[in-house]
DNA sequence: CTGAAAGCGCTAACAC
DNA sequence: GTGTTAGCGCTTTCAG
């Protein structure tokens, strides 16, 4: 059996009271049995049970990370800021991926609640919370990255999509683009619609007419495969005069499969047709990429949410938050424009 | 407060432990109860407390995951293995990224014992595990990926490296290279020596004789930057006469920034210099890279990594397990060779 | 300053 | 079948 407060207390002669007192730096403890404790401890290499503790401080300085998939290249980035931060406030972190899957999501979530987190930092794989009911009703401090929910005592941390793509039109205005196309990501996704609102109001801006059939979307999936088939879709479709001279993408990996089939049907990027992404996730900057994209601050999103998410925990109640937070994406110009 | 196990009991006018046993499916008790039980609790919306059932059961249902760096493209996969494998399981995941930093490492494997996981796995910073006696004294059960402790009681979960870099010399040869280079890691790194000794043996399974201006390595970060540097001064140095017409890359962060070097230096990949990485991580397959390169099955890794794991939890102490696991890496022949 | 004792929510003997 | 009770390891009143 492993070394318990109770053993060195028998080992020291005093009660195990005050060895929890003395391991707690408790001020009203003599320095000298504090010292002496505290040497003990060590000595027998006393490892305290967080599990114990957190039963009766009902505070397991733990959180729950639910996103999709840490092997989409959007989320390893804002993993690692939210375990970072957590680091620093002395949380750990539970890794769950949902795989966009809202049963899974609800069974982690659950299962999370079960394991007494003291928080929970979300990217959910709809816009549907349906299956979140549980969450919603047990008053736990949630945070929720890249997804909006109006709902009091949550808050988003968010980029602004719709300046996103604003920049991403100027910018493709300013080089002397014209017919500029949209490939989205579904109409549900809040994301995407945010997104879809700064193509149009970038272009009403510039007056240029939205036209219907430049706006196209994939469904399931938001891979390079997804963008690829859909691009090829579009080439084979459209007389080349009705041809887009540039495109503007709902993230990094869907451009980097529209670039793939526009190359494959011998046109250049950027010369007949320029390609936007969203995100910047790694490979973006790779000398054989350098793809033009609308990048996120992934790392500061999930510190943020983090630190945010602390902030609501050692509030007790009813302290107001921002229902948002918004960050501002940043345009880098690479090759692909 | 929230409902417990003892308020379902109080509102049904029975005891407590009943309830427990009826919702734990306890084979002795009344089906009438305990189909009362079980409304009552969905009717409450009762949550077990994970919390308060490890504290007696001595057990979490959790485990660690302690590994570099997610943002490192190799890891998500394994972590996704290790997840996928745990949620089927019926267990949670803590992840810990140590940053390639020892006194983290130890300080994570601290709060992880702390936590009582049932078991860890760990990719460590560094061969040398001396930070690690904490974790070696507490007879945690743990299983180590890519890094191979000879020690009892621990499995480490592998690729067979000398194979894979033997693989990577067998194809450069067939294909007509003869002076062959291996860009290595850093001697110490357990994976590095593997490979450098396929790399060799299978030169000598040639009859090449093995060139140590051929041999080179980098230091501390094994990624573009690092490969791209190291790359330059090679080019830099050597007369055109001395270059190797091929180089074999201890992984595809370091091989990427070499090619990138022999382009600037206007040479062609593989015309002129071919280039092998290891590890096939996501990147490397897009049409823009096409790297060829060994290829570990970083999903599989974590799975299993994560199944052994669980079995040795399960198994009460003394059963054998294999102190390795060695899986077979494959060549993935693309377009750098 | 220190000890005794209660209790966090749950499981597991042990009685009845 | 069901209730009673002890106890997991710890923190925290409450006495002294």
């Amino acid at each position: 059996m492993a070394v318990t407060i109770k053993t060195i207390a028998e080992e020291l002669g005093v009660s195990y009271a005050t060895v929890s007192r003395a391991l707690n730096d408790h001020p009203d403890v003599n320095d000298d049995t504090k010292k002496r404790v505290i040497e003990k401890a060590n000595e027998m290499g006393y490892q305290p049970n967080a599990i114990a503790r957190g039963l009766v401080n009902k505070e397991t300085k733990t959180i729950g990370l639910v996103i999709p998939d840490i092997t989409n290249p959007f989320f390893p980035q804002v993993a690692r800021g939210v375990e970072e931060a957590a680091a620093t406030a002395g949380y750990n972190i539970f890794l769950c991926n949902s795989n966009w899957n809202k049963d899974r999501e609800e069974h982690y979530v659950n299962a999370l609640l079960q394991k007494q987190v003291d928080g929970l930092i979300i990217t959910p794989s709809s816009e549907d919370l349906g299956h979140l009911k549980k969450l919603l009703k047990s008053k736990i401090k949630a945070v929720f990255i890249s997804s909006f929910i109006p709902m009091e005592n949550y808050t988003s941390v968010i980029v602004d999509n719709v300046l996103g793509t604003e920049k991403a039109v100027d910018h493709l205005i300013e080089k002397g683009y014209k017919k500029i196309a949209f490939i989205g990501a579904g109409e549900e996704r809040f994301a995407n619609k945010e997104r879809l609102k700064g193509y149009k109001k970038a272009l009403a801006k510039h007056n240029i007419k939205v036209r219907d059939e430049f706006i196209t979307s994939v469904k399931r999936s938001y891979d390079q495969e997804s963008g690829y088939e859909l691009m090829k879709k579009v080439l084979a479709r459209a007389d080349k005069s009705k041809l887009p001279d540039a495109i503007i993408c709902y993230n990094d990996l869907l451009a980097l499969g529209t670039i793939q089939a526009i190359k494959e049907a011998e046109l250049r990027v950027p010369e007949d047709i320029a390609v936007i992404g969203f995100d910047d996730i790694f490979f973006s900057s790779l000398s054989e990429i350098k793809l033009t994209t609308v990048a996120q601050p992934k790392y500061e999103m999930g510190k943020i949410a983090l630190e945010t998410l602390v902030e609501k925990i050692k509030s007790n109640s009813d302290k107001e938050f921002k229902s948002q937070i918004i960050l501002t994406p940043e345009l880098k110009i690479r090759k692909t424009t």
